[in-house]
DNA sequence: CTAAACCTTAGTGCGCGCTCTAAGTCAAGC
DNA sequence: GCTTGACTTAGAGCGCGCACTAAGGTTTAG
């Protein structure tokens, strides 16, 4: 038995915006800012409309906001993404320091945290 | 054989600023912002002097900002501390819940991170 | 025909956490 | 006395990531 997925085709902005989770007015923003090139519009009255592809790569974007990359940054690897698939190693590199970076922060974060708990510690004999 | 610690008083806020790794700047704002009560003055000449205590304080300042505290939320911890004894149980109450989303921003962002982690995975297999 | 509910754009505003500037005071060294 | 430099204040500026507004075009329901 194969599970068919349905999968919608040409969302308005407001259909992607509860797809997605984000707003329709962040979808135009990321738009804006290169994190989306080649929104399809609607020829009659400009109106854009989202497919599969751009689900998929919002939520690839989800996942590198949620690690803290910095928009600029998302659009740098927006760019090399349009420029080909000789930019691979670029787009490699680039993950692989986020990742790194996102690493050591977390590490850092870690140890912060163990010294809150040591103050909470504190805070619970005094009951 | 008893290590001394060599303890540094009376510092200046610049002296202060290397110790804690925080700018002058910062440290004015951190005061103006109610994280900083009781910052002693020079009767003379107005010049902040720091102690022991801000060092030590302004280190736990610093693993609330490190693990995502707002300025708001240490000026609330902070009113608290300076309440008296009778807020022990709000200060914890106010770490744990801290503590509490903090544990759960790190696994969001391990998870995000392993979706980073499988494009990294997909690109090494194009080399 | 009209009202509503969409969409479009350009541009502004906002909360956060600093960061810096301007104008002034004060102490020390020459 | 005068410069130098560290401090003071109030307030402005900034980078980020949106969120919102205004003004206008299009589509649909009644």
């Amino acid at each position: 038995m194969v599970m068919q997925q349905v999968v919608p085709e040409n969302l308005t902005i407001q259909q992607m915006a509860q797809v997605t989770g984000l707003s329709a007015h962040t979808l135009r923003y990321y738009e804006r800012a290169g994190l989306l090139d080649l929104v399809d519009r609607n020829q009659q009255n400009g109106y854009r409309y989202y497919n599969e592809r751009h689900i998929k790569w919002i939520h690839f974007i989800k996942c590198l906001r949620a690690t803290g990359m910095p928009i600029r940054d998302i659009r740098r690897y927006t760019e090399l993404l349009y420029e080909g698939d000789h930019t691979v190693r670029d787009r490699l590199n680039l993950l692989k320091a986020h990742r790194q970076r996102v690493e050591q922060q977390l590490l850092e974060v870690k140890e912060h945290l163990e010294a809150v708990t040591r103050k909470i510690g504190y805070y619970e004999t005094l009951d």
